[in-house]
DNA sequence: TGTTTGCATACATACTGCCTGTATGTTACC
DNA sequence: GGTAACATACAGGCAGTATGTATGCAAACA
């Protein structure tokens, strides 16, 4: 058989850095960044921690890494669900919120993106991260809101990151208490109408 | 001199027990948690390690001790701001808020409370602290304001949880951004008035 | 066109220093 | 004399680095 046994160098980095970034989320979305050593991630991704260090400068470049695909992902996911967006530019924003709730239901995420990355890259690396994925799509909700005047005039990017911050308070709610916080959110949004 | 030779155990105990709390919040503040080893504390401290676990069950207890205090000075720098409260609920809302920005106003206390804290803590355990000091006059604030019908009936302590993480977003924002958030904190809150 | 030679990249192994937590020893209080 | 407060000594583990080995790749050469 042997699938695949030529392989191009490009192939061969692409899939083991696939492999570590895998077996990295799945130990830091379990135990955390701070309970998760290299010596496991590499036994887990089947190789050496040699392996780990010629991809990655640091620890914290692989968690970087892994922050990097799951903020992809959910961006993915709330862009997926942006087609069939409502007119009323608040609804879409409504249904864009909606779609970031959904994305973040999985309890590893959650931990990854809103427990340890803020710690471990800080919080200017994380807002770099972040303007480069999902920042954009809530700053022109906002911004579109704005010039068809249904809502307050108000600094956009401010705006849009204290509703970032709200929403993912709003996703670290307990699982009984998330229809009542998505409720909240959706009257705090509403209360911007003119 | 011998200024205290003679001195009582509890205060002995109180004493290296403040020492150590003091030096380790100096060190947290500047260098975060991670990056601040239990050696460095103790000497800060001018005690050894050995004092520090006899006082302290580990490191995250010491950091626990630090964020205690922070969230308690805080919540009293509001308290005290609280004595010119203004008749109308909402407007007292923001007096209060500013009371929060200005106690930010550190920037060690910021990483403590609103970068480190969370990730070293959890949420769980964040949030019980939160419940014993800040949370509470949120609440009771919104409350008011909610019986006085002068913003719209909504679960109370979800809004009063979400507000708090507005406002700890507000507080991390740049200092030359701070007014623009600050704007748009107040126009949240203002958008909820009936 | 096929082979070989040289080099860069991918990965493994070995080593050093540091830190955390614990166990044991010594001093001060009561 | 006994207990609490602290200091010293020790064991285990981890992060990062340095060094060694193998694999792919590209160009020179036949």
């Amino acid at each position: 058989m042997q699938t695949e046994k030529r392989r191009t160098q490009a192939d061969r980095r692409a899939e083991t850095r696939a492999q570590l970034i895998a077996a990295a989320r799945a130990l830091f979305a379990e135990r955390g960044f701070a309970d998760t050593g290299t010596p496991e991630i590499a036994a887990a991704a089947g190789l050496t921690r040699g392996a780990l260090y010629h991809h990655f400068a640091d620890k914290t470049a692989l968690f970087a890494a892994v922050v990097e695909q799951e903020h992809a992902a959910v961006a993915a996911g709330i862009e997926a669900a942006g087609g069939a967006m409502p007119s009323d530019p608040v609804a879409a924003l409504l249904a864009g919120s909606e779609a970031f709730f959904a994305a973040m239901r999985d309890a590893g995420r959650r931990r990854i993106l809103l427990i340890d990355a803020p710690a471990v890259l800080g919080r200017t690396t994380l807002d770099e991260i972040d303007a480069r994925h999902g920042l954009e799509t809530l700053v022109c909700g906002l911004r579109d809101a704005m010039d068809a005047g249904v809502i307050r005039r108000l600094p956009v990017l401010p705006l849009a990151q204290l509703f970032g911050a709200l929403f993912d308070r709003a996703a670290l709610a307990e699982p009984d208490q998330q229809p009542e916080f998505q409720t909240a959110v959706a009257a705090m949004l509403d209360g911007l109408r003119t």
